[in-house]
RNA sequence: CGGGGUAUAGCGUAGUCCGGUUAGCGCGCCUGCUUUGGGAGCAGGAGGUCGCAGGUUCAAAUCCUGCUACCCCGACCA
C-alpha cells in the first residue's frame, strides 16, 4: 500500500482524490477547475479512445472537426438549450493584448474589442446545426453520421479531476436523419455503444434508461443514458444519448425535400461521453492498494519484474524474461519489462500494484532453476508459482479471467446495493446509505423536485427494461406507471 | 455569491499567540559504499524572495493594513 493513502472507507472522496494524484493520472493545473492529464492518465484515456472510435466506425459515423468558438448569437436561436448552458459559459470578448503605458505589464487591447462576441463550446449542437443547413437539402444527403473528438468548457463552480472540470475532453456525435423513427433508433444504437463500452471494456455495468423531464439535456426531446453504482454509493451518469426531435432543425432552419418533394424538417440527435468515464473507472474497480484496470484499458497490461543480485545474474534474467516479454507481445498483450536499476523489487511491486497492472510477473533465480515464474493478479492480489512452459497462453487466460472478474465483482456489488423500496421512511433512510432505489414516483417534476429537495436523490434514469409494474408514487401516492431509479449523484 | 479556514524547499509540515543567533523536521532529490523474492541501511550533500505589497520596530515568518490564490461547507451543476 502506498504511504499515507487513506482507505475508501476512512474518507472516500480523498482516497479518490490521492489516488488519482499518486497513481499519476492526472493533477490540478495553474488554470482553476483546470486539470494536466498525465502519460499515464492519458494512455488510457487514449485506450478508450481507440475502442469507442472503433465502435463508431463500424456503425457508420465518420469524424470531422468543428471550431471551439461559437458566435454568441447561435445561442440565441434554440430557447431551452441557451437556458441550460448560459450560465456556465466563458466568453472571448477580445483578440489582442498589448504591452501597458508604463511598459510593465501585458493588458488587454480595449481596440481590439470584437464585434460579436464568442462563446467557447459547451456543445457543439449550435454551430454543428449551422453548418448542416448547408449540407443538406435532399433526403439524398441523409443521414449525416458525424462524431467528433474535441474538448469543451463549463465554468462549473466545483470541480473534481475527471468527474468535473472546467475543460474537458470528449466526443460528441451529431446525427441527421430523414425520419424520427430512424433517428430514434439512432439514440437507441448509440446507447447500446456505450453500454457495451462500459460493460464489456471498462467492465462497470451500466443501467439503460430515459432521463426525467428535469434531468433532460436542454434541447432534448428525449435523453437516454447509463447510469453506474460507484462504490460509495453514489451514482454517475457515464454516456448520454439524446433524441433532439426536429427542436435544432428548426432553430436553425435545417428542412430537406423528400422523395414526394416535399419540404421537411430533419431529424436529429446527439450523444457524448467524456474524460468523466475515467472517474467512472477508478471508482469502480480500485481497492485502498491503489488503482484497479480491467485488463482491455490497462496501458500496461503485464509487468515483469527481475530478482537479482549481480548484473551477471540480471543478464542471464533478462534473457528469459525478454523471450516471454516477446511471446506475450505475440498475443497482443502489453508487457513492460522494468530492468532499472534504480529501484528494487519491493518498491517495484508497489509501484505496479498502486498504478493497477493487472498482472505482474516476477523473476529471478529460483525460478531460472526451476523453469517457473511468480504471477500475481492485482484484482484479487492473489500469487502463484507457475512452470514457464506455455506462459503466454496462461497470462491470456488469466487477462479474461480479470476482466471478467472485475465485470462480475462490479455487478454483485450493484445488485448487492439496489433496492426496492415502497415507504417513505425507508427511502429516507436507504438514500443515506447509498445505492441505487427502485420506487414509484408519480411522474410529475413537482414530486421529483420535492424528493431532491428533501434527501438530495434524483431520478437517475428511468429504465428501458421497466417491470411494468404500477404502484403508488412513494412521496405522494399517486399513481405510478412503473418504478424509476432513485439514487444522489455526482 | 454567503460562512469558515489556509498560504514556510518538489511534497507534507514545526515555528506565528508572547518579534530576538544561521527558519527546524519527515518524505523526495544528488554523491559514495553496502543492499535487492513486498516501498533498504549508513555516511555526506544540494535545495527557502517564509503568498504579494505596504507599515510599525534597533530587529518581522512572527505585530498592523490592504491585496491575491487555494481548500472546506453551502448555493450552483444533464
Amino acid at each position: 500500500m502506498a504511504k499515507n493513502f487513506p482507505t475508501r472507507k476512512e474518507n472516500y472522496s480523498q482516497w479518490y482524490n490521492d489516488l488519482v494524484i499518486k497513481a499519476d493520472l492526472a493533477e490540478n493545473s495553474a488554470v482553476r477547475g483546470c486539470m494536466v492529464i498525465k502519460p499515464y492518465g492519458f494512455a488510457i484515456w487514449e485506450k478508450m479512445q481507440a475502442a469507442l472510435d472503433k465502435m463508431f466506425k463500424d456503425t457508420g459515423h465518420q469524424n470531422a472537426y468543428f471550431p471551439i468558438f461559437i458566435p454568441k448569437s447561435f445561442f440565441n436561436k434554440e430557447a431551452s438549450h441557451v437556458k441550460g448552458f448560459a450560465k456556465e459559459c466563458a466568453v472571448v470578448t477580445h483578440y489582442r493584448l498589448k504591452t501597458s503605458e508604463d511598459g510593465k505589464e501585458i493588458v488587454v487591447d480595449e481596440d481590439a474589442k470584437l464585434e460579436e462576441e464568442l462563446i467557447i463550446r459547451p456543445t457543439s449542437e449550435t454551430i454543428i446545426w449551422d453548418t448542416y443547413k448547408n449540407w443538406i437539402q435532399s433526403y439524398r444527403d441523409l443521414p449525416i453520421l458525424v462524431n467528433q473528438w474535441a474538448n469543451v468548457v463549463r465554468w462549473e463552480m466545483r470541480t473534481r479531476l475527471f468527474l468535473r472540470t472546467t475543460e474537458f475532453l470528449w466526443q460528441e456525435g451529431h446525427t441527421a436523419h430523414e425520419t424520427k423513427k430512424e433517428a430514434v433508433e439512432e439514440t437507441e444504437k448509440i446507447l447500446n455503444i456505450y453500454t457495451d463500452f462500459a460493460e464489456k471494456w471498462m467492465a462497470v455495468p451500466v443501467l439503460k434508461g430515459t432521463k426525467s423531464p428535469n434531468e433532460r439535456f436542454a434541447g432534448a426531446v428525449e435523453t437516454y443514458c447509463i447510469e453506474a453504482l460507484m462504490q460509495d454509493g453514489k451514482a454517475l451518469q457515464a454516456g448520454t444519448s439524446h433524441f433532439l426531435g426536429q427542436n435544432f432543425a428548426k432553430a436553425f432552419d435545417v428542412k430537406f425535400l423528400t422523395k414526394e418533394n416535399k419540404l421537411e424538417y430533419v431529424w436529429a440527435t446527439s450523444w457524448g461521453v467524456s474524460t468523466r468515464l475515467m472517474g467512472a473507472l477508478i471508482m469502480a474497480h480500485s481497492d485502498d492498494n491503489g488503482l484497479v484496470l480491467p485488463p482491455k484499458l490497462a496501458p500496461i497490461q503485464v509487468v515483469i519484474i527481475p530478482i537479482y543480485k549481480k548484473k551477471e545474474q540480471l543478464d542471464l534474467i533478462s534473457v528469459k524474461a525478454n523471450q516471454i516479454k516477446k511471446a506475450l507481445e505475440q498475443k497482443g498483450i502489453s508487457v513492460k519489462y522494468d530492468d532499472r536499476d534504480t529501484h528494487k523489487p519491493g518498491w517495484k511491486f508497489s509501484e505496479y500494484e498502486f498504478k493497477g497492472v493487472p498482472i505482474r510477473l516476477v523473476i529471478g533465480p529460483r525460478d531460472l532453476e526451476n523453469e517457473t515464474i511468480e504471477v500475481a493478479r492485482r484484482d484479487t492480489l492473489e500469487k502463484e508459482v507457475l512452470q514457464i512452459t506455455d506462459i503466454e497462453n496462461k497470462i491470456e487466460n488469466l487477462l479474461k479471467q480479470i476482466q471478467s472478474n472485475l465485470f462480475q465483482k462490479a455487478l454483485s456489488f450493484r445488485e448487492d446495493n439496489t433496492f426496492i423500496i415502497d415507504t417513505w421512511d425507508e427511502f429516507k433512510e436507504r438514500i443515506e446509505k447509498g445505492g441505487f432505489i427502485l420506487a414509484h414516483w408519480d411522474g410529475t417534476a413537482e414530486t421529483e423536485q420535492k424528493i431532491k429537495d428533501e434527501t438530495k436523490a434524483t431520478i437517475r434514469t428511468i429504465p428501458i427494461e421497466n417491470l411494468n409494474e404500477e404502484g403508488k408514487c412513494i412521496y405522494t401516492g399517486k399513481h405510478s406507471k412503473q418504478r424509476v431509479i432513485f439514487a444522489r449523484a455526482y
